[in-house]
DNA sequence: TATGTATATTTGAATATTCTAATATAAGAA
DNA sequence: TTCTTATATTAGAATATTCAAATATACATA
């Protein structure tokens, strides 16, 4: 139950589980960016930005490359987007669902 | 950034981000199972359990019928599942990542 | 070498999540 | 009605995560 494997994926979708780090892979679906060209999409603070960016990179979700003092950061493996966006079929059915109930209960 | 919409999607990753909802989540796999049932697969409290399916619950990934005394979950969206396999492909290949640098550490 | 720019790391406080233990509820049986 | 079984909820302590601010590093250029 709480084997390491378990655990990892725990992690995993840990990763994903905050709204900066969703908004900085959907960011990064077009191709890499620079943490400069990511603060001024996602308006967030530079350390933050920083901490964020430390959290996927430990997963692997991105890797960065240096070009003088400039750090691109982007995404590898390509089926995380195929991934996310099966994500989101499934979250709209639930959000569907929950919308449901709403109208059932406020007609 | 910090959208409701962002937020609703960081609750979805989030809510899988725990090594006990995971376990539910694969012990329905093959149909329903009552909450003892449950217990007795994946080892675990009574009231912990409760409290990991009343936030699967939440978040719409299992829903429960009561058949006299007992209660049955299910996962209604079997997309889910499709989901959950296309994770695995993508932290195996993560995990993978990380084997190799530890090669090229430790050869 | 000193300065500036880009990015990362560290530290502690603020906040959120999880666990444990106790209690509550719901339904059937005695 | 009382007891039992199955499950849910609550409250508070323990733990983990996030944020903000300060500091560190890495490189380029004057």
């Amino acid at each position: 139950m709480n084997s390491p494997l378990h655990l990892y994926k725990a992690e995993f979708f840990k990763t994903l589980g905050h709204s900066v780090r969703l908004a900085i892979l959907d960011a990064l679906r077009e191709g890499p960016l620079s943490v400069t060209e990511l603060q001024a999409v996602i308006q967030t603070e530079q350390s933050i930005l920083s901490q964020h960016l430390a959290k996927l990179r430990a997963m692997k979700f991105v890797s960065s490359r240096r070009e003088k003092t400039t750090i691109y950061y982007h995404v590898h493996d390509r089926e995380v987007y195929q991934f996310l966006d099966l994500a989101k079929n499934i979250y709209v059915r639930q959000l569907q669902q929950s919308q449901e109930m709403l109208n059932e209960l406020i007609p």
